[in-house]
RNA sequence: GGGAUCGUAGCUCAGUUUGGUUAGAGCGCCGGCCUGUCACGUCGGAGGUCGCGGGUUCGAGCCCCGUCGGUCCCGCCA
C-alpha cells in the first residue's frame, strides 16, 4: 500500500501495484470488524482485501486518478506482511539523492517510475529479439568465462581454479566468438548480451553494459545499415517516440570537417568553418604561431550574440581548455561595426572577410580556434555543444539519426610508439586502401560505421576481414609479431584456414539507446542494479574482500599495489 | 591519473561569505481530534557523531590539511 489517509471513522487507503492504484475505503460504519485494523496500516505494508467495487458518489470522483471513478469497500483485511518506514518515500514525486537510491534501489525500482523504465527496457528487448528473429537472425550464447586479449578496454579477470595462476577474461563483447559463429555457418546471429569493460565509468558508461550483438555472413554496408535502421524505427515505434524520415551518411572526415566530432549532434546548426588562408594573410600571433606548427585556423558563427558580455566571453576558454584548446578568439559585428579584444591584432580589413567566412551577419558572434587540427576540432565541437545547451537550440522533439563511415583504420598511439586500431583489430580495410597497410598505415580506411543519435554513438560496427593474409598483413601493421598474433588470436586464424564467408556486423548499446528513447539523463536509470562511477554497488558492497580461504584455493596472494 | 562540485534531522535543503549563546525549515515519523479524503485537514511531540580523522583558535558546521563517499567532465573506454 502507498498511503493512508484517516478521517477518523472513515480511512481512505491507496492500494499500489505494477498496473496503478485503486482507492480503499474502511467505513467505521459498514465494517466496523475491519476498520480497527486499518487504523495501523502503513505505507508499504503488504496487504490482501476483499470487498465490493463501487461507483463513487458524482462528487467524489477524482478526474486525477485513472481509478478515479470507483474505489473499493473492503470488508476483510489481511496483513501480509509489515514495513518499516522507508528511507524516503516511495513515490514518483519524491526528491532523492542518487545515493539514496542506489543504496535502496529495491524502493527506487518500486516507484512507479522507475518501475515503468524497466518494463520499458524489457518491451525494447522483446522487440529487438521478435524482429531480428522475423529476419532470420537466430539468438547463440557466447561464453563469459573467455581469453584475455590485446588492444581494447582493461580485461576484468576470473582466476582459474582448475589451472592455478591462469585467469579467464570476461568479454568486452562477443567480437570474436560472433565471426566464429559465422565460420560456424550460423550465417545470421544475434544476441542481447552483457559486455565487461574494467574502465572509468561516466554518466553513459557502466563496467558491464549490455550490447544488442549482430552478425552476418555475406553482407555489405548498405544491407547492416539498412538492417539497424529498421532495428532502430521498431525501437523509436516500440518508445513512442517519433523517428526522423531520413538517416543520412557522413564520411568519418566530413563529420570531422562540419561538426568537429565524430558522432555530431545534428539537431543545430553551428557548423565549422576552416578559415586558415584568411587567417595566413594576417599578423596575428595566435594564428601564425599555429599555422607555422602546422595546424589550421576554424571557426564558427553563433547568430544573435554579439552581445555577449565580457564574462560570458572569457568563459568560453573554460570551455575549451579541458579539450587542450589554449583559448577562443572572438570577432562581432555589433551596431554596424566590428567588436573584438584581438580586433587591432587582426585588422579590420581581415576581420570582415574572416566573419564572412563563417556566415556571420549583424548581430553575430565569430568564434574561431588556432590550434592543431584534431584540438581545434574537438574545442569547437564543445562550443557548439555548449551553445546548444545555453541557448537550447535543439527543437523539443526532434531526434536525428545519421551514420559516420569510412573511420580511420588505426590511429597513432603515442604513449606506445605503434599503431593502434580504431575499431578492431578484426575490421576490413577498404580494399583500394590495402596497398597502403605497410606503406602508409595512417591513410587507410577502414570499412566501419557507426550510427549516431543525437550525439550519442548509439552502435557501431564493420565488415570483418575474412581472409587469414589480410588479417595477418593488419596484426603487421598493429605491430604484432607472428608469435604473438598466433598466441592470443590463433584459434581465428585457425578457423580462417577452413573457409569463412565474408562477414560483417554491428553491435547496439542497449542501455545507451534505452536511456535516450526513454529520455533519461543517465545510463544508470535503465539500468536495474547499476554501479556509482566509482565502481561501488551501494546495495550490495560490492567489490568486497574474500576469504583467505577462497584465496588459497585459488593460489593467490595479495601485495601491496606498487606506488605509482 | 587529472579537474570541478556536493556531503548538516529518516528525506530534501538553509546556515559556511565575515568563526561566537540553545544549529533551523519543509516533508516524513509518533500521539490526539476529525464521515468523503485523494499532497486530506488540524493540535501537540520526538528526532542532529554537521561524512570521517587531524590541525589552527579562548572558541570550528563555518578556516587549513588529509581521507571516504555521491555526481559531472578530461584522459581512458578497439
Amino acid at each position: 500500500m502507498r498511503r493512508r489517509r484517516d478521517l477518523g471513522s472513515l480511512v481512505f487507503v491507496d492500494l499500489r501495484d505494477r498496473e496503478g492504484i485503486v482507492q480503499l475505503v474502511f467505513s467505521e460504519d459498514r465494517h466496523p470488524e475491519v476498520f480497527a485494523a486499518a487504523k495501523d496500516l502503513r505505507p508499504e505494508f503488504v496487504i490482501a482485501v476483499k470487498g465490493v467495487v463501487e461507483n463513487r458518489m458524482p462528487k467524489d470522483v477524482n478526474p486525477h486518478m485513472a481509478t478515479g471513478a470507483v474505489e473499493v469497500e473492503v470488508s476483510e483485511l489481511e496483513v501480509l506482511a509489515q514495513a518499516e518506514t522507508p528511507p524516503f518515500a516511495v513515490e514518483d514525486e519524491s526528491l532523492v539523492s542518487e545515493e539514496m537510491r542506489l543504496q535502496y534501489r529495491y524502493l527506487d525500482l518500486r516507484r512507479p517510475f522507475q518501475n515503468a523504465r524497466i518494463v520499458a527496457r524489457h518491451r525494447l528487448a522483446q522487440r529487438t529479439r521478435n524482429f531480428l528473429s522475423g529476419e532470420g537472425f537466430i539468438e547463440i550464447e557466447t561464453p563469459f568465462l573467455t581469453k584475455s586479449t590485446p588492444e581494447g578496454a582493461r580485461d576484468f579477470l576470473v582466476p582459474s581454479r582448475l589451472r592455478p595462476g591462469t585467469f579467464y577474461a570476461l568479454p568486452q563483447s562477443p567480437q570474436l566468438f560472433k565471426q566464429l559463429c559465422m565460420v560456424a555457418g550460423f550465417d545470421r546471429y544475434f544476441q542481447i548480451v552483457k559486455c565487461f569493460r574494467d574502465e572509468d565509468l561516466r554518466a553513459d558508461r557502466q563496467l558491464e553494459f549490455t550490447q544488442i550483438d549482430i552478425e552476418l555472413s555475406f553482407p555489405t554496408e548498405d544491407l547492416i545499415m539498412s538492417l539497424a535502421e529498421r532495428l532502430t524505427l521498431e525501437l523509436f515505434a516500440e518508445a513512442g517516440v517519433t523517428a526522423p524520415e531520413e538517416v543520412p551518411r557522413l564520411t568519418f572526415a566530413q563529420a570531422m570537417d562540419r561538426y568537429g566530432c565524430d558522432k555530431p549532434d545534428t539537431r543545430f546548426g553551428l557548423e565549422l568553418k576552416t578559415v586558415s588562408g584568411i587567417a595566413a594573410a594576417t599578423g596575428f600571433g595566435v594564428f601564425r604561431g599555429a599555422l607555422e606548427a602546422g595546424g589550421c585556423v576554424r571557426g564558427l558563427c553563433v547568430p544573435g550574440q554579439a552581445g555577449m558580455s565580457r564574462k560570458q566571453i572569457e568563459d568560453l576558454n573554460a570551455v575549451v581548455k579541458p579539450f587542450g584548446g589554449k583559448g577562443v578568439v572572438s570577432l562581432m559585428r555589433k551596431g554596424g561595426a566590428l567588436a573584438g579584444a584581438a580586433l587591432k591584432h587582426i585588422g579590420e580589413g581581415p576581420a570582415e572577410a574572416l566573419l564572412d567566412a563563417v556566415g556571420a551577419g549583424e548581430g553575430d558572434v565569430g568564434l574561431f580556434v588556432a590550434d592543431a587540427y584534431d584540438t581545434a576540432c574537438a574545442c569547437l565541437s564543445a562550443l557548439r555543444l555548449h551553445f546548444s545547451k545555453a541557448l537550447n537550440l535543439v527543437e523539443a522533439g526532434r531526434h536525428d539519426l545519421l551514420w559516420v563511415h569510412r573511420f580511420p583504420m588505426f590511429e597513432w598511439s603515442p604513449e606506445e610508439g605503434r599503431w593502434s586500431a580504431k575499431h578492431h583489430p578484426f575490421t576490413m580495410p577498404a580494399q583500394e586502401h590495402w596497398d597502403l597497410l605497410e606503406s602508409d598505415p595512417g591513410k587507410v580506411e577502414a570499412q566501419a560505421y557507426d550510427l549516431v543519435l543525437d550525439g550519442n554513438e548509439i552502435g557501431g560496427g564493420s565488415l570483418r576481414i575474412h581472409r587469414a593474409d589480410i588479417q595477418k598483413r593488419v596484426f603487421r601493421a598493429l605491430g604484432f609479431s607472428e608469435a604473438s598474433a598466433q598466441e592470443k588470436f590463433g584459434f581465428l586464424l585457425d578457423a580462417f584456414r577452413y573457409g569463412t564467408p565474408p562477414h560483417g556486423g554491428i553491435a547496439f548499446g542497449f542501455d545507451r539507446l534505452t536511456m535516450l528513447l526513454l529520455g533519461c539523463d543517465s545510463i544508470r536509470d535503465v539500468i536495474p542494479f547499476p554501479k556509482t562511477t566509482s565502481g561501488l554497488c551501494l546495495m550490495t558492497g560490492s567489490p568486497g574482500t574474500v576469504d583467505e580461504k577462497q584465496l588459497e584455493e585459488l593460489a593467490i596472494s595479495l601485495r601491496e599495489k606498487r606506488p605509482e
